[in-house]
DNA sequence: TACATAATATATCAAAATGATATATATCAA
DNA sequence: TTGATATATATCATTTTGATATATTATGTA
C-alpha cells in the first residue's frame, strides 16, 4: 500500500493550507514546526517527485516571466485523503535524540568543566528558542478564535512548557555539578 | 577521518563500563538511555563489526560450553580515546520528532475527538515513563556519592522534568479542546 | 555603478539509521 | 510437549541526513 515515509504527510499537511515550492516547504519546516520536527532537502525533493507520480500532489507551472525555475505544488483529492487517513490514525511515534544528554550520561569520568560547558551551550539554544516561541504565543492569543490558530497555539505552548522545563533542569544540573 | 556515526559513541560509552554483546547493547539503549536516545540492531551489529576492523573494540570469545554463539566486545585504548574526543567536543545535535505534535499541528480541520484521543495516548506513554524514572531517581538518591551515579541521576532528572512538563501540557490541551 | 554576499531554488549522493525479517537456541509455564 | 517468550546474531530495502553542486535573484555597501 502506501509508502512508509513520514516526510510525505509533513508535505501534504503544509500543502493542505497553500501551494508551495520545495524550498518553501523547507522554510516552513525550519520555522514553527522545527520545535517538534525536522526535514532536509534531500528528503523533500525526492518525496515531491514521487508523490507527483502517485497523484498525491500536482505541479503548477509558475510565472514564466521570471527566468528562475520555480515549481509550485498543489495537493490533490487523493493527497487530502491520504492526509486524513494519517490524521485519524492513532499510531504516532515520538523519537528524541539528545546528544547533550548522551554526553552527560557517558561523561562520568571526564573533566567537570566540559560537562558544565555542554549544559551552557544547550541552555543558550533553549533560551533562543524560548524567546521565539513566546513571541508566537503573544501574537496567537490575539487571534485564538480561529480553529487553525488553536492547533498552532497548542504546539507553541508545548514548546514553551518543555523548554522551560529544560531551563529549570540546566540550572539545577549546573548547581549540582559546581557544588559537589 | 573518523566515521560520522553516532551509534559508535553510544556503543563505546557503554563498553567503557563493561564488556557487552550486541544484544546487551540494545537492551541498555532500550533501558535508561531510551529517554533521550534510541538505536536498532540494524545499526548496532554493523557498527560493532566495523569498529572491530578499526581497532576501537575487540572480540572476546565467550564460553564455548554453551552451544549458543555469543560475542562479547571489549573497548580498546583507541576506542577509549575516540570516546574521550567526542566527550570533549562541544558540538552536540538534539533532534526530536514528535508525530503527536505533528498531528496536532495539521489537525486543524479534523474531528476534535481524534485530537483528544491522540493526546490521551501520548499522556499514557508519558505517565508510564515517568513512573519508571521516579523509581530510578529514588534508588539513585541513596547512592549519589559516586561520580558515575551523579551523571546518571542528572539524565534521570532531565527525563522527569520534561515528562512532567508534557503531563501539564496534556491536561491544558485537553481542557482547551473540550471547552472551546 | 559595480561588487560581494546572502537568500532563493532545485537536485543528487554517499553514509547512516530504521524497521522488518530471517534464523536459531534457550527458558519456562500450561 | 507444546507454545510462547526471551536471547542472540545478521541482513536488507527503504528512509533520512548532511553535504555538495549548480544557478538565479536580491540586497547592502564601497
Amino acid at each position: 500500500m502506501a509508502k512508509d515515509r513520514k516526510i510525505d504527510v509533513v508535505i501534504l499537511g503544509l500543502l493542505a493550507h497553500e501551494d508551495l515550492t520545495g524550498y518553501d516547504i523547507k522554510k516552513q519546516i525550519d520555522g514553527a514546526i522545527s520545535f517538534f520536527w525536522k526535514g532536509s532537502f534531500g528528503s523533500i525533493y525526492p518525496a515531491l517527485s514521487d508523490m507527483e507520480k502517485q497523484g498525491l500532489v500536482k505541479r503548477k507551472k509558475a510565472d514564466v516571466t521570471s527566468g528562475r525555475e520555480k515549481i509550485f505544488y498543489q495537493i490533490t483529492k487523493k493527497g487530502k485523503d491520504t492526509l486524513k487517513v494519517w490524521l485519524n490514525d492513532e499510531k504516532a511515534t515520538n523519537d528524541l535524540k539528545y546528544e547533550t544528554l548522551l554526553k552527560m550520561y557517558f561523561g562520568g569520568s571526564e573533566d567537570r568543566s566540559v560537562t558544565i560547558r555542554n549544559i551552557e551551550i544547550f541552555e543558550e539554544q533553549v533560551k533562543g528558542n524560548l524567546e521565539v516561541l513566546k513571541i508566537y504565543k503573544e501574537n496567537l492569543e490575539k487571534i485564538l478564535d480561529q480553529e487553525d490558530h488553536l492547533h498552532f497555539y497548542l504546539t507553541v505552548t508545548f514548546g514553551i512548557e518543555t523548554y522551560e522545563a529544560y531551563t529549570r533542569w540546566c540550572n539545577m544540573a549546573k548547581k549540582i555539578l559546581k557544588e559537589k
